[in-house]
DNA sequence: GCAATATAGTACTAAAATAGTCCTATATAG
DNA sequence: CTATATAGGACTATTTTAGTACTATATTGC
């Protein structure tokens, strides 16, 4: 259930490097080989980062990427929406909108409620913690521990 | 970002119209002209829930379907896993498993966690909060309340 | 200025996942 | 024994995603 696109998943990594090397300037090929991810598509992966303004560029000799801010100040919601946008859990579009029903309704807005709940947790983890450099993940533990206690039917 | 699939919204659909009448026995083809979709859909949604066990069925003239328990009892992270199976957020079988390198490791694990809340928080919320029926979600005010107060950008 | 290196943008192709349909079998009520 | 209904599986079409290629532009260093 919940699937990122494998391009997110990339973008974590290649992020993740980029904060291992806050002073450096990294070209996509050596991004590529670090990561044992082919060259067009790691530089795919940057240009929609760059767009999105998680990292800066350089053109030209000796250009390169390097992370736009400090890894403290990206989230993982920021990632996820730069390479998949901003879709919902849900997309209330059912058919030809006919979303007439109450019912129904109920069950899209209730829906929206867990996509915004997600969307919140996501926008607790940064770079940092995703990279497992140093920062440890305080809020996150919070959550965990605010979430247990409830059910726990498997696991 | 974090789609669930339509067959995961129709039968979110389709749980709720049988969570409303809890007495009643419902076939396909009922549910079907109800929720607006398309017949054949419907039924291969409800065989996938039978299968799963959150309906229980009746064969023969005058079956039909209903909840196998209390929709209370029936939570957004079982529709998801009935539909689309315990899928992980991230598939950690990057390229040829080599995944030998530390940081990009670290990335994993990071994503197994949130996946961990993620799946902790769809695990708080009943079908009855889904269909809109009385039960007021407690819990998951409980957990936008722990969640609040982090960063907020983007909203 | 010119050559080499690197990013930027865009378009295209291939592959995979998803959605939807159809067919056959089985069970039950009347 | 016929109507109706679910059960299971296979198949096709559509959409999404992943990956590649090509062209343009910027910068460095000679």
């Amino acid at each position: 259930m919940l699937r990122i696109s494998k391009m997110t998943d990339y973008a974590t990594v290649l992020l993740a490097r980029l904060a291992a090397a806050p002073d450096r300037q990294l070209t996509a090929t050596q991004l590529a080989a670090q990561s044992h991810l082919g060259a067009p598509t790691v530089s795919k992966v940057l240009k929609q980062l760059h767009r999105r303004g998680l990292v800066s560029s350089t053109l030209g000799l000796r250009g390169g990427y390097r992370l736009a801010r400090p890894a403290a100040e990206i989230t993982a919601a920021q990632i996820l929406d730069a390479l998949e946008g901003p879709v919902a859990l849900i997309e209330c579009a059912r058919q030809t909108h006919q979303c007439s029903i109450e019912s129904t309704c109920g069950v899209g807005r209730a829906w929206q409620r867990v996509n915004l709940a997600i969307r919140r947790s996501l926008q607790e983890i940064t770079l940092l913690e995703l990279a497992g450099l140093g920062g440890e993940p305080v809020r996150f533990a919070a959550l965990e521990r605010a979430l247990r206690g409830g059910r726990a039917e498997r696991t």
